[in-house]
DNA sequence: ACCTGAACACCGTTCAAGT
DNA sequence: ACCTGAACACCGTTCAAGT
């Protein structure tokens, strides 16, 4: 019974691979055997393992899109856009390197495109035009994905090398001087505190450009 | 004479070997034999391939911080960013995938850290203090790296899917509806132009925090 | 229609051995 | 100190053959 393989099965179980695994450990193979088959029974399904990325990709992105159907909107943009950040860096940060990833690669399913209409047709009503609207969430997503890529890198490095993060090693690293930057990476505050900060200045310089 | 490897002379064929065949090209074996030596002798300079990686993307970004060394500084933070921003751009988009590649993965010279000095003490000069100097930054280059990620992903599908990204093509796909989504996609304008305008959006973010 | 076995042309990396 | 030859344990992908 839980013999059919289908497209949607091999992209779940893909997921799961690159969580236990990591990158490294998402190979045809592996996956293959995860889903009790051989590596050539994939091939019938997709065409190729970047195809199988992008629909990995699709299917992320269909979750945050998702993620808007199933709750209210925001009263306007400030809110929606908010929200929009929020979930994206959320379902990168749900599996290992996620924003890297996922970021730049095709989306393969129309409707996950689509899910931007209703967003646009809110904000068109109170005034912005297309491609305000377009400019604002194609800022707001390249903003997340490098903010997500830096943040999971940090994760990452801390956990393989403990010592790389902490901030006597990196003083001894950085030598004599630069005590400015010495500084700022003491006061580094990590995490959600400051991507809402960042996410702010983001929206900030929307507001100062649309919301004339 | 040229015989010798050493770790820059590496390092610089990677990068080339990578803008020749692009990310799945480059592998220890084509690298060593662009060097006219065998893949093993590779790993006496550098200890496996993510170090060759690290190395690489090192390298760009002391290029970034050598076209602060020899550009005579902005007047405030505002043009110190934009060039900062303009060259890291420039900087990953000379090399395919560059974005992709060298965000998120580990300096290995503490020098290149150390170029955000001259800058930190300049903008706390005029009062910023040096965590925010760290938000301005870090904001402003997960920007660019969210950025040109995006810009050459669409770069690259361009050439080897040239229908995927006409706007007939594509408003067929996306089907019936989504008039929004469909404008906003023809009035696109791609490069340069979208990159300054954006960049001035998250400028005028940080200066509503920061310059308050 | 859907899957397997066997094979092809590769990978990154290690290591004894050479100079 | 620096490099090679040979090998190991893998890759992604193709394709004839099975059901």
């Amino acid at each position: 019974m839980t013999k059919g393989i289908t497209r949607e099965r091999i992209v779940t179980a893909a997921l799961e691979l690159l969580d236990d695994k990591g990158m490294d450990g998402l190979t045809v193979r592996a996956l293959a055997s995860r889903l009790d088959v051989r590596a050539p029974a994939l091939y019938w399904h997709v065409r190729n393992k970047q195809e199988l990325l992008d629909e990995m990709a699709t299917e992320v992105m269909r979750r945050v899109a998702g993620a808007f159907a199933a709750i209210p909107p925001g009263v306007g943009w400030h809110d929606d856009l908010t929200f929009f950040a929020r979930v994206l860096r959320s379902e990168y940060l749900l599996h290992r390197d996620g924003a890297r990833i996922f970021s730049g690669t095709r989306i393969t399913d129309p409707d996950v495109v689509r899910m931007k209409e209703p967003l646009f047709e809110r904000w068109t009503a109170v005034g912005w035009k297309p491609d305000d609207a377009d400019d604002a969430v194609d800022l707001v997503t390249a903003f997340v994905v490098g903010f997500v890529i830096e943040e999971q890198e940090r994760r990452q490095s801390a956990e393989t090398d403990p010592t790389r993060y902490s901030t006597t090693q990196r003083d001894a690293w950085l030598g004599e001087g630069a005590s400015l930057v010495k500084e700022a990476g003491h006061l580094h505050d990590d995490g959600d505190q400051r991507f809402e900060r960042h996410l702010g200045m983001v929206l900030d310089g929307i507001a100062a450009r649309l919301d004339a």
